[in-house]
DNA sequence: ACAAAAGTAGACGGATCTGTTTACTTTATC
DNA sequence: GATAAAGTAAACAGATCCGTCTACTTTTGT
């Protein structure tokens, strides 16, 4: 994320009206891709919404991917913001980081806002040629949680183990996600991180 | 699947010249929304891809929902009758056939135009009011995985633990389909077979 | 063989979307 | 307080997309 970026995190705590321009644009950008997608909204909205003249607007993005990409910086620094603040709680090590990561979840899931994972809807959204700048935001997103989980695991496990339970922990996050947004759901974290304790329970 | 809907098993085989127009239309509707997503694909392309002539296109599907529909159905449809025959073929019981769903799934992430689930993407794509037909579709098939997997499950466990057991499989399956899509790895279906059959091990 | 059905080709309207631009107003700075 | 920066409002071009329609050709059934 850019120096001048604003992260969401603040964005959440204040009204529409007592943020300068580019947070109005950021903020409102957010809360209507969290709901719909970057994909059925358009630039029109984003701007009436944000209470924001169009030339304003591009004044401070050059395109609407742009938008969409400080969107995705700002979730993806987001969420690993506040899953480090919530695992940097928890006392017992590695095994206990990782696992933490499903009381995280539990929590997200149970945002009245939540709506999946952008970074998925990310998978499927950015294909086209135009868009590749914005995969390589989802592909850092999920390089991110690499990061976080194998740190954990090299003070765990050998280098191979690393090859069959980051994978297996990646599902479990992520299929967590799925089924949380699919059946409406939080719940299914906690199910999960049964799951977690018990692949992880030699260790 | 009404009944004068083809199948898009059957028209795997075919070569797009020797199919009628509506199988042709169904063919390339379901490679181009299967590549690019529903959003990004539209009528004219479906138009030109087939070769057929938009009057044709409106002859046999009065929107263009009702071709993502179509899409959609045959998925659902050509989804579980694969799973179906692949389990029929398994001797061992609900557990084995459980378990095989994830042999099932290495097999469909091999295949060279595995682009993700259409259903998973449909949990995003299909929000607005003008699509909630389709999200029906999406709904439907993540019961037919329900009744898939509760039916087998009845047979091994008590109603109970159901509800422990369904969602964890359902996170696996959904974590083995995005981690295969993101991470381009089929074989996280078989390190996830594993987790099932632990979770089953008493069974 | 001939009429009806089904197909091709493509123009067209209306809507929507992105991004540019013009004209004017407010705010901030020195 | 004057000037420059930043903002509003909205028209506009260009592209795209969905669905309708006209005009013509091919296929099919009896």
């Amino acid at each position: 994320m850019t120096a001048e970026t604003s992260n969401l995190k603040d964005l959440r705590t204040d009204t529409i009206e007592s943020l300068k321009p580019r947070d109005r644009i950021l903020k409102t950008a957010n809360a209507l891709f969290n709901e719909y997608g970057v994909n059925t909204i358009g630039i029109d909205r984003i701007i009436a919404e944000s209470s924001v003249s169009k030339r304003t607007f591009y004044n401070y993005f050059t395109s609407k991917n742009e938008v969409i990409a400080a969107y995705l910086e700002s979730k993806d620094w987001l969420r690993f913001a506040e899953l480090n603040k919530h695992v940097s709680r928890v006392k017992g090590g590695a095994k206990a980081e990782i696992l933490a990561i499903f009381d995280f979840l539990e929590q997200w899931f149970s945002e009245d806002d939540f709506n999946g994972c952008a970074f998925a809807r990310g998978l499927n959204d950015f294909t086209q040629e135009d868009v590749k700048e914005l995969r390589k935001k989802v592909d850092l997103y999920f390089e991110h949680w690499g990061e976080f989980i194998k740190s954990r695991l090299k003070a765990l496990v050998k280098p191979e183990e690393i090859k069959v339970l980051f994978p297996q922990l990646l599902s479990l996050i992520t299929g967590s996600v799925i089924v949380a947004q699919g059946l409406g759901d939080a719940k299914v974290a906690q199910l999960n991180k049964r799951i977690a304790e018990s692949i992880l329970t030699d260790y």
